[in-house]
DNA sequence: GTCTATATGGCGATAGAC
DNA sequence: GTCTATCGCCATATAGAC
C-alpha cells in the first residue's frame, strides 16, 4: 500500500512524456526532452518503460480514453435529445478547451499503427452502434431530420474538434492571429456550435441564435 | 527552353518527396526513403535542395496552395449564395477526394513553423477578410441567418475536412473499418453536407434531404 | 531505483571521382 | 548532374557502479 505515491518517478515520467509527446508527437519527441522535462535521468525512462514505443503507447492511449470519456452517461439520460445534444457538445468542447493540444496530437498520431487503434477501440466501452441507434430511434420519432446517423455523429465531432486541430491556421487567417481573440470564439463555440446543430436537425422549429 | 521536363530529376524528386511526406511527416520521412521513391540516389535530393528542410517547404507550399485553390471564383459569382456555398462544398470534397491524406497532413504539419506558415498565407491570393465581408452581406440581406461569419466558415470546412481528417478512428467506430463503405460515405458526404449547412443557415426554409 | 558512461545504429549532410 | 564513400552527429538503448 505504501508505494501508491502521486509524485512517484513513474507519475513524474508519465507526466512529462504526455506534455512533451502531445506537442512534438511520437516522431518528434525526444527521449532526452522528457528526462529533462521529468527532472530525472534518461536512463530511467527505459527503466520504467523499455523502450520509447512503448511509453509513446501508455501516454497514447492514457489521452485517447481521456478524450473519449464515458459519453453514455450524458447520451442516454431521461432528457429530451435536443438537450442531451447540447449538453454533449458543451462538455465536449469544455473538455477541449482544458486540453487544447488534444485534437491535433490525436489525429496526428491515428494513422501510425492501426492495430494498436484498434485494440484501443474495443477496450473502450463505448459502443458506436449503440449510440447510432439510438439517434435512428430519434428520427424513427421523428423529433429530428432524417439523415445518416454517422453523419450527424461526425458533424458533431468535426464542429467540436477542427477548430482545435486547426487553430494556427484559423487563428491566423480569421484572427489576425490573436490567441485571445481566438480562446473567446472557442468559448463561444459551445453555444453556437450547439445551435447550428440544432438548427439542422430539428424538424418544424427554427431556433435563433438569440433564443 | 530546353530543360522544361516534366520527367526531370527535380520533378522525380518533388513527386517522391510529396509521397513520403504526407504519408509520414516531416518529422517520420527519411532522405533514403525519398530517393528510393524517387529512384535516385541520396545525394542528389541535397544537391537540388540543399537539406531536408528546404525540400520539405517546398512541399508543403507546394501542397498548401493546392488545397487553397482560388476559391474566389466561386465564392464570388453572380449565382444565389446558397448555390454558391453548395458549389464550394462539393468541389472542395471532390478536391480531398483526389487527395485524400491532405488534411491529415496539413494539420500534422500546421504547428511546426507559424512563421513560414504565415508567410504562406500572405503569399496566397485569398483574402479572408473579403469573404468574412462578403459573408456578413448575405446576412445583411437576411438571406441566411445571422451569425459570426468566422463560425460559419469554420463550420463549412471543418465539415468537409474533418472526416478526412480523422478517417481511420471514424472508419474503425463506424464503419466496421470497410475502406469501400467509408468511401461511399465520403462521396455522399458532398450532398449531406451541404443540405445540412443550408438546413442550418437559411431563413424561413427548410430543405429537406428529398428536395 | 537512480545515476554516469558508453555502445550502437541511423540519419542528414558532404567530399570528391566521373 | 549523378554517383560512391564517408563523415559527424545525435538519438535510442544498455552496462554497470552505487
Amino acid at each position: 500500500m505504501s508505494e501508491i505515491n502521486k509524485d512517484s518517478t513513474e507519475e513524474k515520467i508519465l507526466h512529462a512524456a504526455q506534455t512533451v509527446f502531445i506537442q512534438k508527437g511520437m516522431d518528434g519527441a525526444r527521449m532526452q526532452e522528457i528526462a529533462n522535462e521529468a527532472k530525472i535521468n534518461k536512463a530511467l525512462l527505459h527503466y520504467y518503460f523499455r523502450n520509447k514505443q512503448k511509453l509513446f503507447e501508455a501516454i497514447f492511449s492514457k489521452v485517447f480514453n481521456q478524450i473519449f470519456p464515458d459519453i453514455r452517461s450524458l447520451i442516454f439520460s431521461e432528457k429530451p435529445f435536443e438537450e442531451r445534444l447540447g449538453a454533449f457538445v458543451e462538455r465536449y468542447i469544455d473538455l477541449l478547451l482544458k486540453n487544447p493540444f488534444l485534437p491535433a496530437f490525436i489525429l496526428k498520431e491515428i494513422n501510425r499503427d492501426p492495430d494498436f487503434l484498434a485494440s484501443l477501440i474495443k477496450k473502450q466501452g463505448i459502443n458506436p452502434e449503440e449510440i447510432l441507434q439510438m439517434i435512428e430511434q430519434e428520427m424513427e420519432a421523428e423529433t429530428i431530420c432524417r439523415m445518416d446517423p454517422r453523419d450527424l455523429m461526425i458533424n458533431i465531432l468535426g464542429l467540436s474538434i477542427f477548430p482545435f486541430a486547426a487553430r494556427p491556421l484559423m487563428q491566423m487567417m480569421f484572427f489576425n492571429n490573436s490567441k485571445k481573440e481566438y480562446n473567446e470564439f472557442l468559448i463561444k463555440r459551445k453555444e453556437s456550435v450547439k445551435i447550428f446543430i440544432l438548427n439542422s436537425i430539428l424538424v418544424n422549429k427554427k431556433q435563433m441564435p438569440g433564443g
